[in-house]
DNA sequence: CTCCCGGGGT
DNA sequence: ACCCCGGGAG
């Protein structure tokens, strides 16, 4: 309970702190436990044009988000000792010399035998994975959100990728109707928007989120969107995916993989994820993200989506990856080790 | 975890 | 007739 409270007092060291805590903690001891692996967060309190009023309302939406989708995981390792033995300054002047995220995803690289070390032969795997995608041509090529709006000047070509990334294949449509600004789609019909993004799943559910989206857009952000994590988790329907998707592609500034789970799906196959401290699956695309994020280098934290993502579409597809065309089935860890009759269990034993 | 919603596959 | 897919919300 004084858990709880503490984290909210001190909610705007939290992000900061907590990672650093487990860094500390962990790199010494070199545990294979638990690290806690929030690496997008660190750069996060940049400043906001449309958000001054951060350190009002907002920070506590921040802090109800934060504290759903991470408490759990911060204060649920981090013990009350811990918090209230280390004191929020001296972990930053500390923190500042500690060697970056990537510096260490290599363990041996720092000279500790770290449990967190790049999947073998994940680069060949990788190459192997885009040589079978610069073939194919995968629906995520067509219409991802990347290259949304690219002639439009900055600001609106901002507000073109989050709405893509919302409405992916219908988003030409949406052009060809003028309605790619937050005012033409504040002002617009949501009937009319919902139209015109029809054959998007979810539809009625993203035509109001979109309307809403435009309504924060103007009224918070002076048209622009967001441009912190934390402000576009606050939008409607904009979940972590959604939010990294566009701090990569949008603002180009990468704080963290964007996860579908497309990546999901494939990171696990390949044994390139696992939970903490143990060789199980991931359960969530969160925890992948968090697990790819320890080694996974960040020159390949954008990148990697759009290239998994097709090739989750074409090749490593869900039910019944076509292991047989797949070029680095021989370093997969699943490779044919989902039997594509129905009959014959789908599901893989959960655990052991 | 379940639910949302609708299109598509089996 | 189911069942699966998707990302977010609860």
């Amino acid at each position: 309970m004084s858990v709880a409270l503490l984290s909210l007092r001190n909610a705007t060291f939290l992000p900061l702190f907590t990672a650093r805590i487990v860094y500390l903690k962990a790199i010494p001891k070199m545990p294979q436990t638990r690290f806690s692996s929030k690496t997008q967060i660190p750069t996060s309190l940049q400043q906001n044009p449309g958000d001054e009023n951060d350190s009002g309302s907002s920070t506590a939406g921040i802090r109800v988000y934060l504290r759903k989708k991470r408490a759990k995981k911060t204060v649920e390792t981090i013990t009350t000792k811990e918090i209230k033995a280390e004191e929020p300054q001296q972990q930053a002047v500390q923190l500042s010399s500690l060697p970056d995220i990537e510096d260490f995803a290599y363990g041996k690289k720092c000279g500790y035998s770290y449990s967190i070390q790049a999947p073998e032969n994940w680069e060949i795997v990788l190459q192997g994975i885009r040589k079978m995608r610069s073939c194919e041509d995968a629906p995520v090529d067509s219409m991802g959100c990347e290259k949304a709006g690219s002639s439009l000047p900055p600001k609106e070509r901002r507000f073109a990728v989050l709405a893509s990334s919302l409405l992916s294949s219908a988003i030409q449509r949406l052009l060809q109707n003028g309605l790619l600004t937050p005012d033409a789609i504040d002002k617009a019909d949501e009937a009319t928007i919902k139209d015109l993004i029809y054959p998007v799943g979810f539809y009625t559910r993203k035509a109001s989120n979109l309307k809403k989206i435009a309504k924060i857009c103007l009224l918070k952000y002076d048209g622009d969107i967001p441009s912190t994590l934390e402000g576009l988790l606050l939008l409607p329907g904009i979940g972590p995916k959604m939010a990294h998707l566009v701090m990569n592609v949008g603002w180009e500034n990468v704080q963290g993989i964007c996860v579908d789970t497309h990546v999901h799906r494939i990171c696990n196959r390949l044994g390139w994820v696992s939970r903490r401290g143990t060789k199980q699956k991931t359960s969530s695309p969160e925890e992948t993200r968090e697990s790819l994020q320890l080694w996974l280098p960040k020159e390949e934290w954008v990148a990697i989506n759009p290239l998994l993502v097709g090739f989750g579409q074409t090749v490593c597809t869900p039910l019944r990856p076509r292991c047989g065309i797949c070029t680095v089935s021989d370093l997969c860890p699943s490779a044919f080790k989902e039997s594509s009759s129905p009959s014959s269990t789908p599901k893989k034993p959960r655990s052991k």
